[in-house]
DNA sequence: CTGTTAGCGCATTCAG
DNA sequence: CTGAATGCGCTAACAG
């Protein structure tokens, strides 16, 4: 019996997941994956899941449109749940609820339809970017957006201009891709359309904000934070190398990856509990790419 | 029939799966995923596998040794095969042999037991760096290394101080943690040993090399490639970025992942076929961190 | 060619 | 409390 075991049995977690309707499955659907806030998230998120046993189905999008494919592939998984990090519409996340599946939306929200979710807070966070810009007496600003199908994007984007506003302010805004090339292109547009004359550039996410900054150094020949003011959203790794020091909001990675996986591990075990949203707010990276108030 | 269908009926995969012996599951182990390199091939792995009807079973490791975990929450599920960018035994890789689970192994060999493998050639590339920085007339010479227990490491190591060798010269070696971090450290700690002394540093992967530069600026207030030239390996984004622009050799990534997806494949389909390595030619990337002859 | 049946490897139930 | 039978949802082999 335990020689079996010894000579290297495992139980088939097929036929045992048929009869007992769990199969330790949960997807991960990641929008995509070259976002360097999202290895990281994906890192805890398998560690956190494998801690208890449940092993990660991944799903990577190319386009955050090809959400529907993934679906059909996630259905025949009988996964247990689901971590999503992708714009679903109010009737994928129908979907789920019909099949039964607990899903857990990541930095989105649904859109009618309740669903569980967690995020951080990108209002109180470009609020408090803005603040001290305002405080540092900052006027002319600047806006270096993500694409428009982008939840997070538009949520930070609402969120600078409503803060800004109060201060009657109408910033500038440029749509970039959130990548590093954009970041870099949307400087120039920026500069190029505010005839230089711009106190500060607030970049949806850090690798625009980076991309901002070396486009401002070498193209321009600014000093940051001297000449120009740029700020970023997400705390990444290269954030803080010191050729950057961004000024920034980090995102508190590993408490909302830690909430993600216990709520949803609560609703496998327990169906039928109510959609919750739990919003985690950033912390303030000093850094030293803007001049604060 | 075809109604049922519209109404979202999904085949159950596990129940197929205890039939055909086939889950269309592929398990993919990547050891450490912040390494830089590591998303944009987690990335191409799953698109190309989920092209092909295939799921990717995700386990990513804290530490390069917690394999044999792994290997225990893999077998439960059968899989069709596996990609696994982490070190195995010799024993672990007999394992998966035993089991008739095909493998590649990404960046790694077998030690004594043949597996097939991709690759890219750190002998080749480092050997390429070296040869161009010997060209323009660096003599003393440092390398940034990775841990004691990474294949590439050990590797890349070997082959930069081939190289170096041919030529009489015995390079300072400080050991580093592919991090950012450890670049930075190691570039100080050289400095410390040679006196202020190196016209180059190689550094074992990218990301050390971003670190190892931004301490060349920052804390020694050294102009790169004037005063030092950096080298890195690996090509990942930020190697690009204009505050760096490292001199590097980039990993043909979609050329590797491509290769390890069909040769998977076909011993999916044909089990028992002879191992292969497959071994890809890095390309230069020229930059501007190094002066190069 | 359509309709039926056996069995994949387990967990769960029932009888002994 | 231990041992044999049932069925999870499907595919394959089989008979009509």
């Amino acid at each position: 019996m335990r020689a079996a075991k010894q000579l290297g049995y495992q139980p088939n977690a097929f036929a045992r997941g048929l009869i007992t309707r769990r199969t330790n499955l949960i997807a991960v659907v990641i929008s995509n994956l070259t976002n360097l806030n999202y290895p990281e998230v994906l890192a805890e998120l398998t560690q956190r899941l494998s801690a208890v046993g449940n092993r990660v189905l991944l799903f990577s999008l190319a386009a955050e449109s090809d959400v529907n494919e993934v679906l059909d592939q996630i259905w025949p998984y009988r996964v247990d749940g689901a971590i999503v990090a992708a714009r679903l519409t109010d009737d994928q996340i129908e979907q789920f609820n019909d099949r039964g599946v607990p899903i857990i939306l990541y930095n989105r929200v649904g859109d009618m339809v309740p669903a569980a979710s967690v995020c951080c807070d990108s209002a109180s966070g470009e609020r408090e970017l803005v603040k001290h810009l305002l405080a540092a007496r900052h006027r002319r600003f600047g806006i270096i957006a993500g694409p428009e199908d982008s939840y997070v994007g538009e949520e930070r984007l609402a969120s600078a201009r409503r803060s800004l506003e109060q201060a009657d302010i109408t910033p500038l805004v440029h749509r970039g891709r959130f990548d590093y090339d954009s970041g870099k292109e949307g400087l120039r547009v920026l500069l190029d359309q505010a005839g230089g004359k711009l106190d500060a550039v607030i970049c949806l996410n850090d690798v625009m904000a980076i991309g901002a900054i070396d486009c401002a150094r070498t193209l321009f020949n600014l000093s940051i934070p001297n000449d120009l003011s740029i700020v970023g959203f997400d705390g990444v790794g290269p954030a803080t190398w010191l050729g950057y020091r961004l000024t920034t909001i980090r995102q508190p990675v590993r408490r909302m990856t830690q909430a993600a996986v216990s709520m949803l591990l609560e609703r496998v075990e327990n169906p039928g509990m109510i959609p919750e949203q739990r919003l985690f707010g950033g912390e303030l990276l000093t850094g030293q790419s803007a001049r604060l108030g």
